[in-house]
RNA sequence: GGUCCCGUCGUCCAGAGGCCUAGGACGCCGGCCUUUCAAGCCGGAAACGCCGGUUCGAAUCCGGUCGGGACUGCCA
């Protein structure tokens, strides 16, 4: 796994490393993540706080590279731009590749005759008759023979030499291209398996070349399928969040996320849509990787979460629901305020898909209802009747010597048959008279753990607003 | 334009010549349960891009076609 701290970690390259993560752990294997910032530019050190952050907050530890250290260094490109200039300079002297001093519009008009030629630039971009002495490295490309090689995921891949431009490994002012560090990266880790994403497919035949020129052989390599956004174009800001602590921030849990990732391509049977880490790396092979991209889809996503959510411990899902209750509320609660949570904690839980929406669930016990959801309002509350039901509520209420879900229920239990109306009829108005809305939590448990007085305030101001 | 890759329900995943009247999951629709909403349970609609070929037999193999995508930089 080597992402470019260039920006935040992409569900995309999430799911890569997802991959690579269980093939090594598969296979007993090392998994390795190093740092490709040859791109001084546009790297930096928070972003890439954020990828290896993201990366463990996901599971994916990792054994060797950034951090945990390792027999090769630190892992980071920019700690061996010396040794990617001389594996350059190593290549020049062995004719293995060139200085080209063309100017950039020689270049421009040699591809320009290409395309009008119908053919690929690697026609005319090739070592000219004089050989220069300065200006960037490309490599030279053998042309006798094509590259052909077995990906994991695709099956054999060839192309032809004509096809594969002499490319550029040492830029003018001596850095590396991404092709040489990562090629030299993946021989001097001694790399067994790559898998990336499908968008380097066309760049393979160069790592192999570039491999061979250094006298190595190339690693097995896995093209894993691209995520689309909905409309079937690379996964995108515009489709939503991209990422993955976005996720993280948005309450996602990482087990939930994991699973999701794994199931766009891959599947351990067909069957099964819901399986653990454990059960992912046993059966997880890349020969089963599918070939075709596959479009993320953030509602399986939010049902996928909703699963995880609901296996959660009681105790586990009042921790991470918390910061989502205060931020729904817009204040910190005490520890009391939080106790009467707890009391419909495991009514909330079920009822969660992502966090966010279990505070939204309980905002009315930490909030006085001031303002009713209007549709409820219109349905439940206009209806004949509604201000008798409300008197007899509180009345049985009223004269409740112990307030608890048990003893709220059977005072209210009986007023349906009293009245001689439907359960419906009595309990909609009541819920949302306390909640202002008729979506909410089971109605005694809430009653409960709102407590006596605002039950009964709430009631009374509902039937006040009625006349 | 060129090169390469891909093509099963709206979406994700099964299917590696007969087990397919194509299976599972999300979503959708209907029902049950039920004080609401969820959850759960039951049922339903929904796909092999198209055309040829190979074969007794093709979603599965081959060719073509159409469609989609990636790449085409001294970015990664």
């Amino acid at each position: 796994m080597a992402p470019s701290p260039t920006g935040t970690l992409h569900v995309g390259t999430a799911r890569a490393a997802l991959f690579n993560w269980l093939v090594a752990r598969h296979s007993q294997g090392t998994f390795i993540v190093r740092i490709d910032d040859t791109d001084r530019e546009r790297s930096t050190p928070e972003f890439e706080e954020e990828i290896l952050g993201s990366l463990r907050w996901l599971g994916l530890d990792w054994d060797e590279g950034v951090g945990v250290g390792g027999p090769h260094g630190t892992y980071r490109q920019s700690d061996r731009l010396e040794r990617y200039r001389q594996v350059a300079e190593e290549l020049v002297a062995a004719g293995l590749a060139y200085h080209d001093n063309r100017e950039p519009d020689v270049l421009e008009d040699l591809r320009r005759r290409a395309q009008k030629e119908g053919k690929h630039p690697g026609h005319y971009i090739r070592r000219p008759e004089e050989p220069a002495t300065s200006g960037p490295i490309r490599l030279s490309v053998p042309e006798d023979a094509p590259v052909v090689f077995e990906d994991m995921v695709r099956g054999t891949v060839t192309f032809e030499p004509q096809d594969i431009d002499d490319f550029v490994i040492l830029r003018s002012d001596g850095t590396p291209t991404y092709h040489l560090a990562s090629t030299v990266d993946d021989v001097d880790y001694e790399i067994s398996h790559v898998a990336r994403g499908e968008d380097l497919l066309p760049s393979t035949p160069k790592h192999i070349l570039l491999t061979r020129a250094l006298g190595a052989s190339e690693p097995v390599y896995a093209h894993l399928p691209l995520l689309f956004g909905s409309d079937g174009k690379k996964l995108s800001k515009r489709h939503g969040a991209t990422a993955l602590s976005e996720y993280r921030d948005q309450g996602y849990l990482p087990e939930a996320v994991f699973n999701y990732l794994a199931i766009l391509g891959w599947s351990p049977d067909g069957e099964t849509t819901v399986f653990s880490r454990e059960e992912a790396v046993a059966a997880f092979d890349l020969n089963d990787v599918n070939k075709s991209p596959a479009v993320f889809d953030p509602e399986k996503l939010a049902w996928m979460n909703g699963e995880y959510v609901r296996a959660l411990e009681a105790a586990k899902f009042s921790r991470m629901a918390r910061p989502f209750v205060e931020a729904a509320c817009g204040r910190a609660l005490s520890d009391d305020e939080w106790m009467r949570f707890e009391e419909i904690a495991h009514l909330v839980q079920e009822r969660t898909r992502l966090l966010p929406e279990a505070g939204e669930q309980v905002i009315f016990l930490f909030e006085d209802v001031d303002e009713y959801d209007e549709k409820s309002w219109a349905k439940v509350m206009t209806k004949e009747g509604v201000a008798d039901v409300l008197d007899a509520g509180l009345a049985v209420l009223t004269g409740l010597e112990h307030w608890n879900t048990e003893a709220i229920e059977s005072a209210l239990r009986s007023l349906p048959e009293r009245l001689e109306i439907g359960a419906g009829k009595v309990f909609q108005p009541l819920r949302i008279s306390v909640t202002g809305s008729s979506v909410s939590p089971p109605l005694f448990e809430s009653l409960a753990a709102l407590g006596r007085i605002p039950t009964l305030a709430r009631i009374e101001r509902a039937r006040g607003l009625l006349g």
